[in-house]
DNA sequence: AGCAAATTGTTAATTTTTTAACATATTTTA
DNA sequence: TAAAATATGTTAAAAAATTAACAATTTGCT
């Protein structure tokens, strides 16, 4: 890894989908791949996979291609898999449960470490080995552990309420489900929206247009 | 509503953003706004919004700004949140649960209509007032309800074994939460594709980015 | 009624992103 | 071993997206 100035959000999106694809094709057996055959299999252009790599120094080799297992470790590595992160999760309801139970946490350096809840029933109970608490031992829980990354699974009220408790322990990254706009009250946070309901109106859209444009064709 | 030839992706992914906030302001009695004010709030530039909505022709009116009812009621056309869409959830595991039980799919003219799983556990049981379904039923249940939409919540063999059923029944609408890449074998389908492990390394290059920004300028 | 302030729609400029081109280096083949 | 094929890194061109500028129009105030 060599140069790495200000990398556009553009190029980062496309870094999870690299490694992914590496990963699998490695598992194959695959040794090598020249930029090309990468970009007809993700169907990008060959161009734009060479600039991707480039951002950070480019590790190919003229007339040979690229190492699949060292780009898949260099991508590794530029995404801070490795770095440990402690997390905690707040909301511990479907969407909670499901983010919990399903997501990946260990092969990205995430411990889960703690999960919050208001509900009565749910608390005392477990989820992935991890005791679900009340939201009141957030603070008292911060202090000892010092969780530094929060998965926000409640609504947005909540999420405005607990992200207030959560900043002043320095909790500084935000993986956010909740429609509360954190970027807005804070400056200097890093926060990772999911909006899967934009998701789904964004297909509506796509649909709604496809259905027009078949109906012109015909 | 006027002209539209081809609205780009970059447009149409704000377009869900706009639309939720101008719901939230309305239910909040805000009856009219202008471009500037409307980019402030939502962090963007005022000529950004003003060419946004001149994809569609524009709805404002000079000296005087959008009005929320009616500018909110444009997006929620175009959007095509009216055209109803029947969708059938593949998969009642963790992340389907999550996805049947949070998702609002009513404001946005969809119907769930059906709901499979393999486990044996799970059929016969229900979620959100719809039966679980066996998978063995996905044809016969196709043929009858004609379902054009679906919601991939299964592993990724699973997803390409169930869309080339699905295909053959015409359906062509995906929300695809799994790793299968349907665009890759299907090239008249409509895929809307949710990848929370994407979304989760995207921000752990942020953090690392940033401990590293921060680490450099103490 | 008339004037200042506000604000759009639209055109132009700028910036960012993507794609193409090519010189350079390595591998493979004969 | 020499030539042909392959494939990178990089520079240049093209395309797309964002931002700025401004003329035209409406509102609101006096």
């Amino acid at each position: 890894m060599a140069k790495r100035d200000k990398i556009s959000m553009s190029v980062i999106r496309r870094l999870p989908r690299y490694y992914r694809f590496l990963s699998e094709i490695q598992s194959d057996g695959v040794m090598r791949i020249s930029s090309k055959e990468l970009a007809e299999k993700m169907r990008l252009t060959a161009s734009q996979v060479r600039q991707d790599f480039n951002c950070f120094g480019g590790f190919g080799q003229q007339g040979y291609g690229y190492s699949v297992e060292q780009l898949r470790s260099e991508i590794e590595s530029i995404l801070g898999l490795h770095e440990q992160k402690r997390a905690i999760l707040l909301g511990a309801g479907n969407l909670g449960r499901a983010v919990a139970s399903h997501m990946a946490f260990e092969p990205k350096g995430i411990s889960l470490i703690g999960i919050f809840d208001r509900n009565e029933e749910l608390i005392g109970t477990t989820l992935r080995n991890v005791k679900i608490d009340s939201t009141d031992e957030l603070e008292q829980f911060c202090a000892k552990y010092r969780p530094n990354l929060a998965v926000l699974c409640v609504p947005k009220d909540a999420a405005r309420q607990l992200c207030k408790r959560l900043y002043a322990f320095d909790v500084r990254y935000y993986w956010n489900f909740s429609h509360y706009d954190l970027a807005a009250d804070y400056s200097d946070v890093v926060v990772e929206n999911v909006h899967m309901s934009d998701s789904l109106m964004t297909l509506c859209y796509r649909i709604s247009d496809d259905i027009e444009a078949r109906s012109k064709s015909e």
